[in-house]
DNA sequence: GGAAATTATTTCAAGCTTAAAGTTTTATAA
DNA sequence: TTATAAAACTTTAAGCTTGAAATAATTTCC
């Protein structure tokens, strides 16, 4: 999936594109994960699901987590599983829905996602650092777009 | 890292880039990943170092898959392992240095990885329909540029 | 009301992934 | 030489990831 194409043709240019985009998201993502585990020892998944927690003090449920991170049902439970072992999540079963748990940040897990989020972002201007801010705006617009095509068909 | 920025700052609109960039890929990793599943029964990672070995006929360390792919080295003995298991690849070690060994497709593999790339390929046309070719080339190139400020330092 | 379907979540097995530690082989250099 | 370092690779432990199966609670509908 990193490699280059293997045949040329009239699809050759979006089969360029898509191996870049994949290269560039995971040599960013490697070096974003380096990081916060030297720095913070924490992992990227921690990382998601704190800052989705982080837009939402009332709290969400397991499955508004794994759609709204594009991860599967089980995959949550085992990281939010961790996130409580370490106190920085709490889950809260519901009276209306007893099927349901509310998952939240501590006290604790806030603090420390607003502090580990700040020096997150830090580390992404320096790796897109080669964008300009205005070259940034305009390619999240095409990013944007070409998600639109074939999601949410079937 | 998939959630959006939790501040409004400096480091805006590069924040907001990678995580449109993050989220673009993981939706269509996993839209191939599931589709390869499917209709082939294999995986990304098999794919990607099949992909690797087809462009090496004369075959590739496991130190030159490590690199070209972005991932460790365990990695690979694994997935090279499994491959090998499968008759799709060989590890031959090589008289010169006793510590390495050529890892090649068998023909096998090699027909296997023609008929999967081919229908791969139609896939990500499919995928990323929503960009021209002419847009897919500009993003390319914008994407090209973007690693080099930082990466390859220490 | 009660069977059947749906929804929310967890569990499980298999595989992917990394960093760190271990093994074997080759290169360096005193 | 022959110790020491370096290189190539594998192994290991821990965690991430998925899809499928299992569990439990709620809703639907006869």
């Amino acid at each position: 999936m990193v490699a280059g194409p293997t045949s040329i043709g009239p699809g050759k240019d979006r089969l360029r594109l898509w191996i870049r985009l994949l290269r560039a998201s995971r040599t960013i993502e490697a070096e974003l994960r380096e990081r916060l585990k030297k720095e913070f020892d924490t992992t990227l998944p921690r990382f998601d699901v704190m800052a989705a927690l982080y837009r939402s003090p009332e709290g969400m449920l397991m499955s508004d987590l794994s759609r709204f991170l594009l991860v599967s049902n089980g995959n949550v439970t085992g990281i939010v599983d961790r996130l409580v072992s370490e106190g920085l999540v709490t889950r809260a079963r519901r009276n209306g829905d007893r099927r349901t748990s509310m998952v939240r940040l501590t006290e604790e897990g806030t603090k420390s996602f607003a502090t580990i989020a700040a020096v997150h972002e830090g580390w992404v201007g320096e790796l897109l650092g080669g964008v300009s801010e205005e070259e940034a705006r305009r390619l999240t617009g095409m990013l944007k777009s070409f998600r639109s095509n074939w999601e949410g068909r079937e």
